[in-house]
DNA sequence: GATGAATGAGTGTTCATTCAT
DNA sequence: AATGAATGAACACTCATTCAT
């Protein structure tokens, strides 16, 4: 592996933009190629085929991210608190770049069943974290022992992801952060009044 | 349009079953039309392209599920009741059909942004009444009036959504519809203790 | 198999013109449908891949001239006799087309090892010919019964290849079929005065 | 040229046994430098092109076997003995290097048109040599006045190009130096009882 | 002399769609 | 209405060769 010469990255970063602005299936390798500034054979010095370029994406994006969430749990704060920090982090990732939210929201999408095998395989990463912070909850009172995490863990995600597809897909005209308090309070307490 | 004549629906079906055992991208036409007993030219008979093919077959089968839903909103029953038909009705659907399933949940999300857009058109009836819910559920004082709809929507929609992809993913090797009862319970009180 | 079809042979007789004037590895799919005066496509509902057309020229044009040799072995004539037919057989079915010559002599032998290993599959039927061509000559008298027949079958397909190749290297420029008769003695007196 | 450096033959060398090992089509570039121990670079310090290391190899190697065959040519034997130096000269030849077999008879077979025909420019001067024991076997009286010497040359060539194909196309299994004299004989006197 | 990272031209194959029958 | 043979555009990847160091 090349991961830390400078052009790992540049290709990495070309292929972001190269999805997000021609769609997944128009995004040619000699279009990447083109966007990072290098040779069509170039790619090939630093990965294996096209697939590998997408799940780098994907990894190390993700990577940048996760790291974000790991700090957060390190941090003396109850399991409440930590859940509004993967929130609201998960919507600075995204909100931070513009590109990079297309892509993992509506681009990566339609990659076949073994990319995406791939790429949930990184995303269990995340998952992982999810899951301790729900445990912890559970076990220092803060959350219903009741609930049955797999569930839980489901509609977490599933809120935060179904949030930021239907901003991207409304051309991520609102301010998507400022969505981060009322997500955590809907997670917490649901829609009874 | 010949949606009446018996050869629409058998088309519609076949592509069903060519997706969901083939994958999305392994799903040509001469497969469809194969699996549908009639030739390939035929397909162009009753469809403008393999686009519309799929958009159908997501209108067809989603507009069976709509009208169930529909009746259960018309019963003398509270909002919360009917929030649990809703998804009662969701997971009953899609359980009832293992092909089904597969197509809305991993194949048809492999498709490209514009098909995406259009099955997007097609799924707002769903969120129309889902909102119809939401709103009777806050005038009557079931819900909470201060939560924000469109994300209330994104949440039970998430949640519903993310939970069925997971069964599908899992081989739908356990109960779904067992599920409902907590999902409707997570969606209307949270993770809270 | 569509071997039946006239489409068939006229994707074979255009590889053989296509790969003689271009070249074996000059003589691109596209060349081939273009001089068959079909799509590039078509070219795909009659052969599997390349290497089949190419395959199946050697076996379609070999085969033409194995029937040949069968039928002269029928006659009731000496084995002596027999390897004349063969050898001008051999020389005639090569005169006759002046395409087919340089494919099989200098072009085809430029496959890779898979495609040779194949060719060589049919070249076998032509070469158990040879052998019991031989055998019978041994029998019967006419030939050394000291001879190793795998050597003898050696020498004789090496001499009418080697003339053949040269004959196809110096641009055919002289009779092939006058030099029949010499091969013919060269094999079965040898040099010795 | 800088064909007396110690590198020119240690690319010759590595190109033999990179072409023996992996195939005409799978020995680049890289890995002749590879097997030399020298960078990529360095292979153009010596040869123009790749054609140029592949016409090198055979001759740098035939060239070897030329001496030998000219010596034997010197000794005051007759030219049915020299003829039977030059068939047994041959196969010791390549029977004392297993990759050397592979790479005449089989992998540089493969080889364009264009280097066939600079390889065979090599070839001539063996030929020569072949013409030359012809003759004088001819003046001597020991061979027949009669015959062509173009093709007395190509069958004594075709069969011992055949015989050795055969033996490697049989992975050498079986001792190829025995083959001698009986090639020898079939040569001299043909199949006739 | 030696290196090796970078280059970029070149091609077999698939499949949605058409149209003569 | 139905057929299915024919079409042809589109793209990932390899590798001989170069040249700045």
């Amino acid at each position: 592996m090349k991961r830390d010469k400078p052009k790992y990255k540049q290709i990495v970063d070309a292929a972001v933009i190269a999805i997000a602005e021609n769609g997944y299936h128009q995004a040619q390798v000699s279009k990447i190629a083109k966007e990072a500034g290098v040779a069509d054979g170039t790619i090939y010095l630093y990965f294996k085929n096209k697939e590998e370029i997408l799940i780098s994406v994907f990894r190390e994006k993700m990577g940048d991210f996760v790291e974000i969430v790991k700090n957060a749990i390190k941090k003396d704060i109850t399991a409440t608190e930590k859940l509004y920090e993967m929130i609201e982090g998960h919507f600075r990732w995204l909100h931070s770049d513009r590109h990079l939210a297309i892509v993992t929201q509506l681009e990566l999408r339609q990659s076949n069943k073994d990319l995406r095998y791939k790429i949930n395989e990184v995303l269990k990463e995340y998952l992982v974290l999810l899951d301790s912070i729900l445990k912890e909850g559970i076990e220092k009172g803060e959350f219903d022992g009741q609930i049955d995490i797999r569930l839980a863990r489901q509609m977490v995600f599933g809120t935060i992801d179904e949030t930021i597809t239907s901003w991207v897909m409304n051309d991520q005209k609102y301010d998507l952060l400022k969505l981060a308090p009322e997500v955590h309070r809907l997670i917490l307490n649901g829609m009874k009044s």
